[in-house]
RNA sequence: GACCUGGUAGCUCAGUUGGUAGAGCAUCUCCCUUUUAAGGAGAGGGUCCUGGGUUCGAGCCCCAGCCAGGUCA
């Protein structure tokens, strides 16, 4: 009988992953994990992880399987909070939840269950794993989409490994939410009403600009508004001698000036916004609303554009270095100088739009038919062949 | 100095022949969402520059003053 180490998260989806599990005849051990104490940053709840711990313990109660704790905050605040301030310091916006499933629920995690004696552990994600022969020897595992395409989380597992995946089962993937809360509902889970987690995973719903201050100091620093009319939206592009220089030409960044527009007002800190964002910036009296399209953390502004479709929010070309280049599915990675056509997304619960894949010496480019809102340093951009996670990067 | 225009929600402004005020943006709340955003719904918010006057009644009319911008000497 193979050995399977739940992580129970105190929610309905990680509960009924657990009772799917026992049902398939795997010997169930649930663990959850503490990685965040810190309630202080925390809006609502005063102290969601004991609820959440307490809801987990009484699953696996419920379901007749042992249950442990382990608190990974040490390492969660090294691999996931430190990484975070570090980008938001140097003016990127993070995703630490893709940092948390890579280092910390499949790696360091991973590595306790299997010194428990598992044979695999298992989430509660919404998404599905299966394994192909490639080659008539070799076994491939693939990443795929959650069957309900509401939920789908196959994004936020984007830099698994084949090595992490192969330990790896999901078993709530052919399930819609409904049917889980239902399953839950049958079998009398505590959980199955609970409410979806939402916000930071283990840390929960957060002001940000409240949570970075604590590592961030608050410095004031100019809006400035750019004008539709600024000059660099309206270049002519050159004649290019190659497609690589076309490629380098369309993923360049505009370089804003203090210059290039006018003060509308000042804020707290360019460290706190994020490209493509709208709430928070307190300036008023304009038609339409203001977007930021840049933030400079070292000279501290924030460029903002007028309006939805104001040419600084969008791009349809961007960069993954070649050291940030992930490939789920190392088999399927193309060599320097090929393409491939591909859907992909830039952010989770974002449309796949169809987009070409060109690998260079710059690194991979990936070329979207259709120009991108807000393209931002720091987040993912995930990339499917059919419902199958295939590759991902961060963002340059 | 004279004349002109304007001073209405946090901001930009609209307010018809006088009957105690509105829109966009901003803000807040909720919804959506295990990143950051975006998106959806709702709410709060006004001594209508000040002081007089006319009128049953003035943001709208009259007078004076203050402030801002402009024009002319």
């Amino acid at each position: 009988m193979k050995t399977v180490v739940v992580g129970l998260s105190g929610g309905v989806d990680s509960s009924v992953a657990a009772y799917l599990l026992k049902e398939q005849g795997y010997n169930v051990i649930g663990l959850f994990m503490k990685n965040w104490h810190d309630d202080s940053v925390t809006i609502s709840d005063d102290c969601p992880w004991l609820d959440d711990s307490n809801d987990a313990m009484l699953v696996a109660e419920k379901l007749n399987i042992p249950f442990q704790t382990v608190d990974l905050s040490v390492q969660y605040k090294d691999k996931i909070v430190d990484y975070m301030f570090n980008e938001y310091r140097n003016g990127r916006t993070p995703n630490p939840d893709i940092l948390c499933n890579r280092e910390i629920k499949f790696d360091t995690f991973l590595k306790i269950a299997i010194s428990l004696g598992a044979d695999f552990v298992a989430t509660g994600h919404y998404c599905r794993k299966d394994k192909i022969r490639i080659a008539s020897k070799s076994l491939v595992y693939r990443l795929l989409s959650g069957k309900d395409s509401n939920k789908d989380q196959s994004y936020f597992l984007c830099q698994l490994s084949q090595d992490q995946l192969s330990k790896t089962l999901f078993p709530i993937g052919e399930l819609t939410k409904p049917e889980v809360r239902l399953i839950a509902a049958k079998q009398n889970l505590v959980t199955a009403n609970k409410k979806d987690s939402q916000g930071l995973c283990f840390i929960g719903k957060v002001r940000l600009p409240d949570f970075l201050q604590q590592q961030l100091e608050p410095k004031e620093g100019q809006i400035i508004e750019i004008p539709y009319s600024f000059k660099s939206y309206s270049i002519r592009p050159p004649k290019f001698q190659s497609q690589l220089e076309e490629l380098a030409f369309r993923a360049m960044k505009i370089k804003y000036s203090r210059s290039n527009g006018v003060v509308v007002g000042t804020h707290r800190g360019a460290h706190y916004f994020t490209k493509g964002q709208r709430k928070g910036l307190s300036v008023g009296g304009t038609v339409e609303p203001l977007f930021v399209i840049d933030t400079d953390v070292d000279d501290n502004i924030i460029y903002t554009g007028q309006g939805k479709n104001h040419p600084g929010l969008y791009k349809s070309v961007l960069l993954v270095k070649s050291s940030d280049i992930h490939w789920v599915r190392p088999d399927l990675a193309i060599d320097l100088g090929q393409s491939l056509e591909v859907f992909a997304r830039i952010r989770y619960r974002q449309e796949l739009e169809s987009a070409r894949l060109y690998a260079t010496s710059d690194g991979l480019y990936v070329a979207f038919d259709l120009p991108q809102l807000a393209i931002t340093e720091g987040q993912f951009v995930a990339w499917y062949l059919g419902d199958e996670l295939v590759g991902s990067g961060v963002i340059s």
